[in-house]
DNA sequence: TCACAACAGAGAGCAGTGCTCGCATCTGGA
DNA sequence: TCCAGATGCGAGCACTGCTCTCTGTTGTGA
């Protein structure tokens, strides 16, 4: 469960026994998150929670933020195997692309809404002035695979039809992101980097779609929050060129 | 510029006094929000720019929470304003609907890049467990009029073109979003219910894309992100009904 | 098996925070 | 003019992150 260091085969007993608490502090820290929220996490108080002196947290963990750092990188992997999880079990009941993603967004929305902690710590306000983001960028990247393969799979399948604006692909993506969505579609290609482009849009509307309803922007807004995220979801990947259909459920 | 409390004519001359000491309170503190964020924002430093002890503060303001709620409304203001006059500038130009949402978003997003302390302030993580909602919520919804504004005039031109799904509009939306929404269309009809659904869609894909790039989920994943914005924007509107063309720029 | 070096933990301490309270001081309004 | 109430100050409390030194333990290589 908690993400360790490189060694998975700890060679010592020192190194397995500094694993062991180093992952019992973890999830002490990830309890003290979920109850309190990010900005009250405090070191000293999960080394009361562990029984144990304050200083001796720094053992093992070089500061408060890189210990948040650490629960960052857990937390993008959680939110990242729930996506997952939701693609592929979708893709079992035969769901289409456009379904999968609605799916996909409800999974990462049920996940949020029942830890709204950790949800904040990674797509709320960042910590401090920069997270150390090579880290992270790995456990990160899991949501956006999902994202590419959702939007693949309708472009192999021929049915992505965008409703939404013709546009010059050019710029709106890097070369380095190409490389990662352009691997399983061949040459650089302006479909490849449209498609691209548009997992941003639906990365976009799924960030913004949560954290309009858990930070409180549709305060009062709805009576049945679930119906009002399936639209704003399903009308943006519309324009995207998924088109799922509300009208069952 | 700074909103102080009911009396606009202060009667005594001590009030004005007050009245003006608590404006450069606030304006001290707007600076340092802007210049550290609001988790650093620290009272003592607020007093100590101000040459002050730093209970002398407490005079003024209840407390640190109470000061950023302060903040807060004059933040929600701003951004108001800012969509406002993005908006009348856009139709003062002739643009129509679509065209007038983008430059929209694409004015709140300027505003954003330009003090990104003040846009996470009230559209990042909220700060405690709660802010005072009330004295907040009607300089929030200044933004919301202006989306709703645009979907009525596209309404009544009748070039409100969906893209995305049909959706049962009922329990989307409250009876109080209805009043306020519904105002100048008249009786609560179903296309009143899906017009105020729709607003929340553009209210999320704007939140969602700038939240996006500024707190670093589209890290290295484009050269131009203004031109991204633009497609997630316009790509988002479509399905709600807005055909933008971005071809032109 | 044993000595020792490396290591884990404790606790004091520093600088910072929000906030309270009692005390002086000043000043506006009668 | 006079004084009550407004205003500011500074000490102090409890908390934070983090550092430093010291002690006791424990695994490990010889």
């Amino acid at each position: 469960m908690s993400t360790t260091e490189v060694p998975s085969v700890p060679a010592t007993a020192r190194e397995r026994a500094r694993a062991q608490v180093k992952a019992e502090l973890l999830d002490a820290a990830r309890a003290r998150l979920e109850a309190d929220g990010a900005a009250e996490l405090s070191l000293r108080a999960v080394a009361r929670d562990l029984g144990v002196a304050s200083s001796a947290v720094y053992r093992y963990v070089e500061s408060r933020d890189a210990l948040l750092t650490l629960l960052i990188i857990e937390t993008y992997d959680a939110v990242g195997a729930v996506a997952e999880q939701a693609a592929a079990d979708a893709r079992a009941r035969g769901a289409d692309p456009a379904r999968t993603w609605l799916e996909v967004a409800r999974a990462v929305r049920g996940w949020a809404l029942a830890q709204p902690y950790a949800y904040e710590l990674i797509y709320g306000t960042p910590v401090r002035g920069y997270r150390a983001p090579d880290d992270t960028v790995p456990s990160a990247l899991r949501m956006w695979g999902v994202i590419v393969s959702v939007l693949q799979q309708a472009a192999e399948e021929g049915t992505l039809a965008p409703a939404g604006p013709d546009f010059d692909p050019h710029g709106r993506v890097t070369p380095a992101v190409v490389a990662v969505v352009g691997g399983a579609l061949g040459p650089v290609s302006d479909d490849v980097l449209r498609i691209a482009s548009r997992s941003a849009t639906l990365f976009c509307s799924l960030l913004g779609a949560i954290s309009a309803e858990l930070f409180g922007h549709l305060h009062r807004f709805a009576d049945d929050y679930g119906a009002l995220f399936d639209v704003t979801i399903a009308t943006a990947a519309a324009g995207v060129g998924l088109h799922a259909d509300l009208s069952d459920a």
